[in-house]
DNA sequence: CAGCATCCTGTGCGATACTG
DNA sequence: CAGTATCGCACAGGATGCTG
């Protein structure tokens, strides 16, 4: 049929956008798929430089939208941790071509040690 | 060898993450790569909502990130074509997957009557 | 330990008016 | 037509201190 040829819709990401777009979205979400689960401090440690307030309201966020779990244990000191939900793990796997397309030759600035690992 | 497993990193993202983050980005670069070429008093048309500053801001950055190419003829009255570059096509290819994801059952809030057409 | 409350700053972005 | 200049607001997000 091929009725509109080649056209893109980004409506789908309407909602999502909001939450992936911000400084720490992405990174939140990459680092506890790295580590399967993490803890509130945990997460504090790995992204350098995020303050408590932001990591807290982004962590809710993250949960509303159905990408985080959180798993609380009653326990004294108090123990949470943060896993990935089935989406959010598909997530983190749609976001791939993203990054290879990053590190393709157009992109002169990466500077980090670490590359793509077993994709 | 396989020495961490299947971790990600998210380092290539760095530079653009600040340009296709914001609330425009994605959507200058979709929208151009949907039409082949755009002017600018197009592009405040199609985008609904966006104000001249903010466009011609983003396409400032969007230019510098090399996603997006300018040609300028010079006429009365004058006429400026704006086409994604090369790297800017391979992007708007890069974010289907992320595209596809978003579309799924998780997302209930699909509202819009397009869909990804052709993929 | 896992946050919340408060304060403060930077800036993304909209609105409007103006210019080459 | 293709922008720039100016103003203003909302909000992301950092810093710090406090609490259950």
């Amino acid at each position: 049929m091929k009725h509109q040829s080649n056209a893109i819709c980004l409506c789908p990401l309407d909602g999502v956008i909001d939450t992936i777009g911000k400084k720490w979205g992405l990174l939140i979400i990459n680092e506890i798929g790295n580590h399967g689960k993490l803890r509130y401090n945990e997460l504090m440690s790995e992204l350098k430089g995020i303050s408590p307030s932001t990591l807290a309201s982004m962590l809710k966020d993250l949960e509303k939208e159905d990408l985080i779990q959180k798993e609380v244990f009653r326990e004294i000191p108090p123990r949470v941790e943060y896993s990935l939900s089935s989406r959010g793990r598909e997530l983190r796997e749609a976001i791939i071509p993203l990054l290879k397309w990053a590190t393709k030759k157009g992109n002169y600035k990466v500077h980090c040690t670490c590359s793509l690992v077993k994709i």
